[in-house]
DNA sequence: TTAAAAACAGTCAAACCATCCTGTTTCAAG
DNA sequence: CTTGAAACAGGATGGTTTGACTGTTTTTAA
């Protein structure tokens, strides 16, 4: 199996190595294989997110995609890296760039990692991860990347937010406040949808994370 | 099929009719299958859950288990139902009970609803909604049960904190935080374990839920 | 030009699953 | 005691899924 696996090289760039062009290219299928492998995660769910329809859905034959992931769960592996990879650039992103105007801090905050967690990216990864709750072996692909996105949600956020370094229990509540509201909200949309309900509830949360900030325990 | 799957009946009592026991006992299988189901999703995840595995833990052979349920998504059916009912009668008796002294009708509610969430039945419930959102008859079964649980949870709220009627968006507020925060914590602690950050998190929406209730807006 | 390597296609066997089917035992009514 | 119904057992069938295997085309390097 001389097939290497660790980054994607999507067209011309990678340092390092003037590598066998031309067919290298078609590491862009592994792309085009993960990517089908993540929609039908979306489509489909875990369970039913199977090699045949895979394939299909990335207009390969099951041969040709064996060709490049010999498993299933190699494809999974690569897929989880992917998303990471891309949740990972999105968010960082996101809070990089300076608030709109009207809006603070807090607010592209919030926004931010809500609009995150709106992303099919995020279904995705739930639906991973709720398989991985009884399947040892996609855990042990998931966790890293799970753990490593949440250590860098919670490094951008103080970054974001530097007067809060000093208050860092009101940081840390705010911070667990933030994910659970948040993701709990999103967990009810995979079913229901947004409305004009949810919108003040994450508007609180806005005024509550600007309490925190600005009061000492 | 006239074997009745309302209530479970283990031994002796049943008002109405004095039925054809003995093998209406039997109907104790059913209730032995639907619980072994149940096991199942809790330890396998939905997707695992088949009926070889169900038979298996409910120490039956297949034949005999297709007998009283002539099909997997009979039996899923007949598992929402008890999930069902089970959930309503245990969120009803926490909620009926007097607050703990020291404690005051706000702490008993959100403790209540936590207990709630950490049961095995929420697991198991949570799994359902989760193949649900790819699986529509699934969806169909689930759906009206969970509407009905949220239904009942608003009204069983609004009965225990009657002084809110009167501010209707501050307990809608109040009750939509709550359910975000809970749920989203649930989910987490399906795969990482609870911790004194998260207590903290739950005083400080009891604290919150106090304020709503005290203020207008 | 030629030959090796990689991309790609499709078939096959083993495992598993849901359901159907034929038996066997238990029980209660006649 | 007989008879029929229901509880139970387990094999058979049809369908999927996975990964291995064989064959074909394209690309690249000698």
């Amino acid at each position: 199996m001389p097939i290497d696996h660790n980054e994607k090289s999507t067209v011309t760039h990678e340092a390092g190595a003037p590598l066998g062009w031309q067919a290298q290219k078609s590491a862009s299928t592994r792309q085009l294989i993960i990517e089908a492998a993540i929609k039908c995660l979306v489509d489909l769910g875990y369970a039913r997110t199977t090699t045949t329809v895979i394939a299909a859905k990335a207009g390969l034959s099951r041969g040709a995609m064996l060709h490049h992931f010999p498993s299933k769960i190699s494809i999974i592996r690569a897929a989880v890296d992917y998303l990471h990879a891309k949740r990972l650039r999105a968010f960082r992103k996101a809070m990089a760039k300076e608030p709109d105007p009207g809006a603070d801090h807090v607010r592209m905050g919030v926004e931010g990692y809500w609009a995150h967690m709106k992303h099919p990216w995020f279904v995705a990864f739930f639906e991973m991860a709720v398989a991985a709750r009884t399947d040892k072996e996609l855990a042990a692909i998931l966790f890293p990347a799970q753990e490593s996105f949440e250590h860098e949600w919670y490094q951008t956020s103080l970054e974001l937010f530097p007067e809060w370094k000093r208050k860092g229990e009101n940081f840390v509540l705010g911070f667990d406040l933030s994910r659970y509201v948040m993701e709990g909200m999103a967990i009810s949309f995979l079913t229901h949808k947004e409305t004009e309900r949810d919108k003040r509830v994450l508007r609180y949360l806005e005024e509550k994370l600007r309490e925190l900030a600005g009061k000492d325990r």
